[in-house]
RNA sequence: GCCUCCGUAGUUCAAUGGAUAGAACAAGAGUUUCCUAAACUUUAGAUGCAAGUUCGAUUCUUGCCGGAGGCACCA
């Protein structure tokens, strides 16, 4: 049990005791002591004054004798005003700390395997390279990902593959038009920068076009809708949909490009699936549910052919389903798609979406949809809403050409890491691989801890010529504070992992001791909010503390030989925890940097 | 027009309705005969404005000001 838990109980019997009533365990509330008073953990009381019927203080003062005289864990306490602040004696502390070093996977809940949660991210289109806002995507959702995983769930990640639209018909188009036969081979670019060099030029070809109707008198809007190149690409994918032979083999042959230069990009930035599944087949699914849907009467036919759903009781517009030529939207490949899961995986009992903030509406739609087709599933249905990574100049538009590149912006992070670590780093004696690794790792540590550590739902900023830190509160800062503790156990490995519990300790070890207390609760609480900013935030205070503690306090040069073991497993303590929390932000632990 | 979200030091980010609003970067001042100075210590600096609810408000409510996003037969 945790102190925070043996305390929490000590005051709700406390309470009960002296005011002979039963409180609810939301009245009790205990936190951290504040550094500026003494203690190491406070029971606010101002919501008991109502209970007691008498002033904050001699509330508090009650409370703190009775639990004194009750349970055997406090030095002592103190009051201040509606404060009532807790030290906890130091022996309790060691006693916890001695369960901690011989727990596998401290801080992890235990495997309840009955709950199986999918989570989708990533899910790029494939007429374009990832960018920036892909990498946060891809980052939290594997995050998210690893963070359900240590609280005990299944977890399958997944994507969905934009592959067919008219999206994709542009770029091919374009390569048809000015490609020359150009191939990833033959040009020497990735397979996904090549696609996204035919989009560009297709949009540059289409405004030309626009711009040359316009000379000729033709108003803007006409013109848009009247060039010949937009109304090829749709013919395009008019063939696409009716299976055309040649249409499709270009297409085969154009998306593999663009996978093989997405498998590269995933495998830099570290993450990976567990089921794909692919646009141009759920979209069928998706068209089938509907038209049965049209069938039972949940939606609605207009004049023009297009279906609809009248979703009125939700105060939403109707939402268009199929369109008048019976093609599909956007949305109807959605259901496809969200049906398609729940059938090859009957037992899931949660599907969260990792999709950016600007699709807000389009979630709820859809899950007022799948609810108003019956799915009881759908109430399990999650959108894990984050907020966009924006510019100085604002943000990214891929056609006005300000994004940033995923693949380039982690290449200039690692050539990063790599300066910093040959000016400053402990790599004499590593092989040119063992470096190399060693600069991803950190250039990588960087760029994840630096989209991870802000909390998801809000929107970010990132400005390329400041180019990202990597000193402070950042990914390397952490990594390098594990190194530290490996120095450590290196230097000492056989050391005992049983610690005499009546050492003193010195404030800042019982403030690490204390940090590191809350691992579990900060894995429960990042897990309960999707939020791997938590865990950022958690293991930030760590290192800070420990970096503290390791100035102060010498290890080594320790005569006594209990302190000295203590101090020992504490690194190895810290180590353990540092490593396990970044590996759950998807963040590599280096041996040494 | 309607709807949603966001305004915290110069900048980028924290703060389950709780104590004197925390960090980092940038600016200033220090710490290497000692286990990794990518570190540590330290100074200065902020809740858009106005009301309300509350013992207590950055947090909840309303209004205003400022910013972003959405309401498509686009994806």
């Amino acid at each position: 049990m945790s102190v925070e838990k043996k305390v929490f109980d000590s005051a709700k019997q406390a309470i009960e005791k002296l005011y002979s009533v039963e409180i609810l365990d939301s009245q009790i509330q205990i936190g951290k002591t504040k550094k500026d008073f003494e203690g190491d953990l406070t029971l606010v009381v101002f919501p008991l004054l109502r209970i007691s019927k008498k002033g904050a203080e001699q509330t508090a003062e009650e409370i703190g004798a009775k639990m004194l005289e009750d349970t055997s864990i406090f030095e002592n306490f103190n009051v201040v005003k509606g404060f009532l602040n807790f030290s906890i004696k130091t022996s309790v502390w060691l006693s916890q700390f001695n369960k901690w070093l011989n727990t596998s996977k401290f801080g992890y809940a235990k495997n309840d395997t009955d709950k199986t949660l999918m989570v989708e991210y990533s899910s790029p289109n494939t007429n374009k390279p990832l960018h920036l806002g892909h990498l946060r995507n891809n980052f939290l959702g594997y995050s998210v990902a690893e963070i359900l995983k240590a609280n005990g769930h299944n977890v399958i990640k997944t994507q969905i593959v934009n592959d067919r639209g008219i999206h994709i018909c542009k770029s091919m188009l374009a390569w048809k038009m000015f490609g020359n036969g150009e191939t990833p081979q033959s040009s020497g670019l990735k397979g996904d920068h090549l696609i996204g060099k035919y989009y560009v030029a297709f949009d540059k070809a289409f405004k030309k076009e626009v711009a040359n109707l316009i000379a000729n008198g033709m108003e803007a809007k006409e013109a848009e809708k009247s060039t010949k190149i937009l109304a090829q690409a749709q013919e395009m994918l008019q063939k696409w949909e009716a299976e055309d032979e040649e249409v499709r083999a270009l297409w085969k042959t154009m998306n593999g490009w663009v996978y093989e230069g997405f498998e590269t990009t995933y495998k830099n930035m570290g993450v990976d699936f567990d089921a794909l599944y692919y646009e141009s087949e759920t979209y069928l699914v998706g068209k089938k549910v509907v038209e049965e849907g049209l069938e039972k009467g949940v939606f609605y036919k207009k004049e023009d052919n297009s279906v609809w759903c009248d979703l009125s009781h939700e105060k939403f517009d109707d939402k268009l389903l199929l369109r008048g030529d019976g093609t599909s939207v956007y949305m109807t490949q959605d259901i496809g798609t969200a049906l398609l899961r729940y059938k090859d995986y009957p037992n899931l009992s949660g599907l969260i979406y990792t999709v950016g903030n600007e699709q807000n509406h389009h979630f709820k739609v859809l899950f007022a949809i799948l609810k108003k087709l019956g799915y009881d599933w759908a109430s399990g249905c999650y959108h894990l809403s984050y907020g966009m990574v924006e510019l100085p100049e604002g943000k990214m538009k891929s056609r006005e050409g300000t994004v940033v590149d995923a693949d380039d912006l982690m290449e200039s992070l690692t050539n990063d890491a790599k300066n910093a670590a040959t000016e400053r780093g402990r790599i004499e004696e590593m092989s040119t691989q063992e470096k190399e690794e060693l600069f991803r790792t950190i250039g990588m540590g960087g760029l994840k801890y630096f989209l991870l550590k802000v909390d998801p739902k809000k929107k970010m900023m990132f400005n390329p010529q400041e180019s990202i830190e990597l000193n402070g509160n950042t990914g390397p800062f952490v990594q390098y504070t594990y190194a530290r503790t490996q120095s450590i156990i290196n230097t000492e490995p056989n050391f005992s992992k049983t610690i005499n519990e009546t050492i003193i300790l010195e404030p800042i070890e019982k403030e690490v001791l204390k940090i590191i207390a809350e691992f579990p609760s900060a894995i429960k609480e990042a897990g309960e909010n999707y939020s791997p900013a938590l865990i950022a935030n958690f293991v930030y205070e760590l290192a800070k503390s420990y970096n503290s503690f390791y100035q102060s306090v010498s290890i080594f040069k320790e005569e006594d030989k209990a302190k000295k073991t203590f101090r020992i497993a504490l690194s190895y303590q810290v180590g353990n925890v540092i490593k396990n929390a970044l590996s759950l932000l998807g963040i590599k632990a280096p041996q040494q940097m």
